[in-house]
DNA sequence: ACGATGATGAAC
DNA sequence: TTCATCATCGTA
């Protein structure tokens, strides 16, 4: 009862796989060592209009990958110290993706992708075994009223944006 | 409360 | 080519 998310997966609402993903596990895998561990923190970036995702600046090299196929990784270096790990979402030419912003133990975007030691390589990879980074369903099942939602952090610039419930944890 | 630290995108 | 900005974190 454990399986790698497909591509089809995240070929959905974007809201809809942010809280799929509570409770899943992120795996991180080469010949040397493999970590795992639940997520339990994710954030949506959703559509072109959302003032609060780089998509809303358009289709640029950094963020065109979040305009392609999705089950496609989006890595990028943020305040010039921190990677950022996020999941791409939806059909091709829609800009959305999933920030994974906690596992268990570890709070934090940029905390995440140093214990896993995730770089900018990842970026624009599909999210596979064969690229040694991807999310498995290990049958967890997770209750409503274990998951709560909030604000996004860090996106005050964001207008009314800023205001949506689009972060999802578990309690 | 604030500095670290460098890529990014827009303006010039 | 310059410049402001930034989906953060550790230290204070």
């Amino acid at each position: 009862m454990k399986h790698i998310l497909s591509q089809q997966f995240f070929n959905r609402p974007t809201l809809h796989i942010a809280q799929d993903l509570l409770g899943k596990f992120l795996v991180c895998k080469n010949r040397n060592s493999s970590i795992s561990g639940m997520i339990t923190e994710v954030e949506a970036y959703v559509g072109s209009e959302d003032k609060a995702s780089h998509a809303s600046k358009g289709a640029t090299p950094r963020t065109k990958v979040m305009f392609g196929k999705p089950g496609y990784w989006y890595v990028y270096l943020v305040y010039g110290m921190h990677h950022c790990l996020n999941i791409v979402t939806e059909e091709k030419d829609y800009p959305a993706a999933i920030l994974i912003r906690g596992v268990e133990g570890i709070s934090g975007p940029g905390r995440v992708t140093k214990h896993f030691k995730i770089n900018i390589h990842f970026n624009n990879t599909a999210a596979s075994k064969k690229t040694g980074l991807w999310i498995e369903d290990r049958g967890l099942v997770l209750k409503p009223n274990h998951m709560k939602r909030n604000k996004r952090i860090g996106v005050d610039y964001a207008g009314k944006w800023k205001n949506k419930l689009w972060r999802f944890s578990i309690i």
